[in-house]
DNA sequence: TGTATTTATACAATCGTTTGTATTAAAATT
DNA sequence: AATTTTAATACAAACGATTGTATAAATACA
């Protein structure tokens, strides 16, 4: 019923809990002899460390926290299952938390890992958070922490793994212009968010590129869920007859515009072509299947718990910080490729 | 640079650690003058608690451990929810991991919430998990914790929470019944899997009680990936024209199905009707949506969460282990009502 | 005024580890 | 045989909080 401990592996063995403790963690200040016997005691009484102590002394968890807004977003959890795999081959533990998109809990969780005493923090912030004051004590503390996808922009120095959403963007509306589409509209997200920005600046860069002239009239901005495509939808079909193409900011409001177009007998892609962001799986089990931009979840997650472990295992705190960018891949589905285009 | 404790704070003040720590906790022995002092100074210094220290020292971490098989299938990550918002109105905080369905990784996972102290775990184990064993350790020292949606049937007395499958698949199955369908294939899945046996009973009793006869021929099991589904229909379609609804032990190989039937122009329901099993967010995505059942991912998340705390909370440790069973429910969607039915 | 009570704080032990130093006995070296 | 070295273990102090008990000063009561 109580919980084993080294001193009561000392005590039944009649020897000090230090030499347990160094039996236990296989130090060679210890007869082989003493170490089998204690091995074989703390086997047969179930004992287990209390990393709370452990860690306590040794000022480090073997821990890294990590913060998403949502664990059932794809890109998400397979950004996670990248962290994982690189973590644990450096056994190394992970704890998952999700902000739900708010800035409170965020911050909470924050704080919660920081009195965890977690070695270090990946984060892709909610799209409530503005700032990174809540931030600060990790740096104070000499935290090291590492943003993937999302970060604070208000942080000039900081590390980060972000998806180049400009080029995304870009490659998807220099796509949609290829295959003949020259009134393409754009959805986009929150502007305080960086990503939503970016996909827009690709957008518009894109046109640029191509002599087509940038009309504000064809941006809308949403929180991007699908209710928002299918209502977007709905009011451009009212006041924009001409438009042929619509590149979402990501894949859930891209699948409402195509059901609501669908729904009013439009042909897909051959009227309206559509392109989204993200490549959530459902991008591939609708029909037509959605042309989108895969982020590289699982790569990001990979790449960005490397960089963190790095920080954590130099303690030579003032290394540079580092910001590694990747190219989202365009994945080019049905909802996209007008026939008669190259 | 260094953290901040509390022993920092009160050489500062000039008091002792004592009062700074009763202070913070916002305790009667101490004078409202001093506890303004010490709360000003640690914000001042961004003070946070090190909880290594104080779990240590109280023997609890108002933390519960979640296990699943993976985040990001939608069930678990809405049972994820559930658990969350029932913990955190507890003020309990929740670490979630995951098996990725392999047994030794669960099995580490649980050794290290138990070593990390946790104060109960849910639990929804692995397929290739088959005895308990791994969970003796929980029991042995009194750590409560909870079952849900998949337990260890060799463990004959839990706490557990349990989607009721079998009366899942019977309402499915006498839902396409009563839309005049009378040839109805079932698409089961490993049998070594307690769900998919009840699912096949449930089938098998709803057929009996309308009087329509059970056909082995029309039950293939699989792995109920999207192609196994689109596979199954195919050669169903050669051998059994006469078919007319399928049940599907998931939404994944009902979704291939549908997606098979019609690129060979067999209309849906009007042709074949389709019901899934489990409600995946694509089911009402694609076209038609697909009627399925839904398993009260956030439900039992809440129920499992709210036994766990009940038995943290009654230290009582010998109180009844108790076994909920939940209802999942029939969302009828547009591939299974044939027009002209009730 | 002297004693009892209250209030505010200090002291010290504790949680379960880890780890530097001290101790003892055995082995190796001279 | 005397001394040094090595090996194995014990002792004790941490890590940062919490908490029971002791103490001192201030207030109340007689």
């Amino acid at each position: 019923m109580k919980k084993v401990t080294i001193h009561e592996i000392a005590e039944i063995l009649n020897i000090d809990s230090s030499t347990v403790s160094r039996a236990l963690n296989d130090s060679d200040r210890v007869n082989s002899k003493t170490k089998k016997k204690v091995l074989k005691k703390a086997e047969e009484l179930g004992y287990r460390p209390n990393l709370l102590a452990s860690n306590l002394r040794q000022n480090k968890s073997n821990t890294i926290g990590v913060v998403v807004p949502r664990i059932s977003r794809s890109f998400f959890s397979s950004a996670i299952a990248g962290i994982e795999e690189m973590a644990h081959n450096a056994d190394f533990n992970v704890v998952i938390s999700q902000s739900l998109e708010k800035h409170k809990r965020e911050q909470k969780i924050v704080n919660n890992l920081f009195s965890n005493r977690v070695d270090g923090i990946l984060i892709s912030v909610s799209m409530e958070t503005e700032t990174s004051s809540h931030l600060e004590i990790l740096e104070r503390a000499g935290v090291p922490f590492v943003f993937f996808d999302r970060h604070c922009s208000d942080m000039r120095n900081s590390n980060k793994v972000l998806i180049d959403d400009f080029a995304g963007a870009y490659e998807a509306v220099s796509h949609l212009i290829r295959n003949n589409c020259k009134r393409i509209v754009h959805f986009s997200g929150p502007q305080t968010l960086e990503i939503y920005k970016n996909r827009l600046a690709g957008y518009k860069k894109a046109l640029e590129s191509y002599g087509i002239p940038f009309d504000p009239k064809l941006v809308i901005t949403s929180n991007l869920m699908q209710e928002d495509g299918k209502r977007m939808a709905g009011k451009l079909i009212k006041t924009e007859s001409a438009i042929d193409a619509i590149f979402a900011a990501n894949d859930l409001a891209a699948i409402g515009a195509m059901k609501y177009l669908k729904s009013i007998d439009k042909k897909i892609p051959e009227d309206i072509a559509i392109v989204g962001f993200s490549n959530e799986p459902v991008s591939e089990m609708i029909e037509p299947s959605l042309t989108t931009l895969d982020q590289l979840g699982f790569e990001i997650g990979k790449i960005s718990c490397s960089l963190l472990l790095d920080k954590i295992q130099v303690k030579d705190n003032e290394s540079e910080n580092k910001t590694i960018i990747l190219k989202p891949n365009l994945i080019i589905r049905d909802s996209s490729q007008k026939k008669g285009s190259l």
